[in-house]
RNA sequence: GGCGGCAUAGCCAAGUGGCUAAGGCAGCGGUCUGCAAAACCGUUUGACACCGGUUCGAGUCCGGUUGCCGCCUCCA
């Protein structure tokens, strides 16, 4: 079995073979740090995350890179506006992408670079793109030239002229061909600069990654990755740039993940649907939104809305109750550190459930059909656990079924919780809680339950009903928690 | 206008030529329970947008129709 992954570049699924042997370069393109960052980010952060995951437990030794940019027109913009400094705006924002990645459990990238760290190497680039005839140079400005380079348009399958015939943007003077685009841009008063040989300035928004990865992962590497819409122009160009300069291919398979959509609206600042990742853990928890944001496969829209949520974290609950339940029945897991990912689907033990997880995940990571397995599992240790044998086999089964489930989860970043704190975390906690009340009325409950008082054995639980809790009798007794909202 | 994608039960969503079309959520019936909750079992009478074609056989391939969406401009 191996590893199958639809290629972007030539549209169709290809089976995956990295350049070296065993190991595996991968080059993201991160966020522009000048505002939070939505769910859509955190879908782009939350595949790619997987993907690493699932590479490094099948084996392979990942050089994960994802960048940051920090110095583009988006940035000195909102910087003109709050009249913050570009750096510390940047600053900032990187500060909070890290935060909400953090909360959202996702791992971080082994190179994390930064475009304004990487100047010199934006610059040797540049200088080589006007050695070899690809750019030329008009005052301060640099331009890559695209009739230049023969496969421009390969990627993202278009032609040139076709682009220029449709193109709705007024064309900049100084271009030689419209579809021209600039790597170095002339400072303005007020901008952030660097010198270089064209005149002070700053990198166009394309050149930083071309560099960056190269510089990382060498000219030729394996993966690259981002959100579709940056198939063009951002993609296009990085590839163009980078193969012109160094002489040789570029990314072997690109990889783009698709659009978030809010209640069936493309999430726009006009149309007022953003949601930031903050606000989103606000009501969700992270592991809702990476089930959720899993129960699609990755290249589909995906529809935020609060319905598809509340179901996700129904599906999380059920699979948590069955954990909690192993808990209870055979003891708490071991062994399974947070984050660390080891070679656990590296081989094929014949065992079938990793094994059909392992064959789903390898047809271009369909995570949904993952899941259907992972459901499939909990239903099977519940039969288990529901049946009335009781034997040393039983246990030992538990365990081994218990470890299959929890390294696949760990695969998606999902089950990595212990679930009395999952349970704690999904909960609304009632401002007032008072414990030794609660089980003093549940005891005044079991009186009267045994005293055949049904009526006002369940009047007490209504009561207690009304503030959130809900009993569960079971054979060791009256068992108590908190409503979840949404969820039974 | 150009390029591309998608249409599967009440809802969400796998499935890329072949046994009775995964899984989740919701509903319904049952087991368990004093009743519930949770779990389990069963179930939602003909779910593959429509029309043709290829094939022994198509949700799955080809052509067309309709509807929705994305990109072509900053965008994950």
């Amino acid at each position: 079995m191996s590893l199958r992954l639809y290629n972007s570049a030539s549209r169709k699924k290809e089976t995956f073979k990295p350049i070296r042997n065993g190991e595996v370069g991968i080059y993201v393109c991160g966020v522009t740090v000048y505002d939070l960052c939505h769910i859509g980010h955190a879908r782009s952060a939350i595949v790619f995350d997987i993907l690493v995951r699932y590479l490094r437990a099948r084996g392979f030794k990942v050089t994960y890179v994802r960048n940051f940019t920090d110095v583009d027109d988006k940035i000195i913009e909102r910087s003109k506006e709050t009249g913050e400094d570009t750096t510390a705006l940047a600053e900032r924002y990187i500060h909070a992408f890290c935060e909400d990645m953090l909360a959202l459990g996702v791992l971080n990238a082994d190179v994390e670079p930064r475009a304004t760290e990487h100047i010199d190497d934006i610059i040797d680039m540049i200088g080589r793109l006007v050695e070899k005839g690809f750019a030329y140079v008009d005052d301060s400005d640099v331009y890559f030239s695209v009739e230049k380079f023969d496969t421009y348009g390969q990627l993202s399958g278009r032609r040139l002229e076709e682009m220029v015939a449709g193109a709705r943007i007024a064309v900049d003077e100084k271009k030689k061909h419209p579809m021209d685009f600039v790597l170095w841009k002339g400072a303005k008063p007020g901008e952030p600069k660097w010198k270089s040989p064209w005149g002070e300035g700053r990198p166009g928004w394309h050149i930083e990654c071309s560099a960056m990865s190269c510089r990382y992962l060498g000219a030729n590497f394996d993966i690259h990755g981002g959100g579709r819409d940056l198939i063009f122009p951002h993609h296009e160009n990085e590839r163009a740039q980078a193969m012109a300069a160094n002489g040789v291919n570029f990314a072997r398979y690109w990889v783009h993940n698709g659009f978030v959509t809010v209640e069936s609206e493309k999430m726009s600042k006009s149309l007022g649907n953003f949601i930031t990742i903050r606000d989103a853990l606000q009501s969700y928890h992270p592991q809702e939104l990476r089930l959720f944001l899993l129960s699609k496969h990755y290249r589909s829209p995906l529809d935020f809305s609060r319905s598809a949520l509340l179901e996700a974290r129904c599906g999380l609950i059920r699979i948590y109750r069955t954990l909690q339940r192993l808990e209870e029945t055979v003891g708490p897991s071991k062994g399974n550190s947070r984050g660390i990912i080891t070679p656990f689907l590296a081989t094929s033990d014949g065992d079938s459930f990793k094994d059909q997880f392992i064959s789903v995940m390898d047809d271009d990571l369909n995570t949904a059909a993952g899941l259907g397995l992972i459901f499939d599992k909990v239903r099977d240790i519940n039969r288990v656990m529901d049946s009335s044998v009781k034997s040393r086999d039983i246990r030992s089964r538990l365990i081994q079924e218990r470890r299959d489930l929890l390294d696949c989860g760990k695969a998606l970043g999902l089950l990595e919780e212990e679930p009395s704190k999952f349970f704690q975390e999904i909960v609304e906690t009632p401002s007032e809680i008072d414990t030794e009340e609660i089980e003093k009325m549940i005891q005044g409950r079991d009186a009267a339950r045994r005293a055949k008082d049904w009526a006002r054995a369940d009047a007490i639980r209504e009561e207690l009903s009304k503030k959130g809790i809900i009993l569960e009798d079971g054979p060791k007794g009256t068992k108590w928690r908190f409503r979840i909202e949404g969820s039974g």
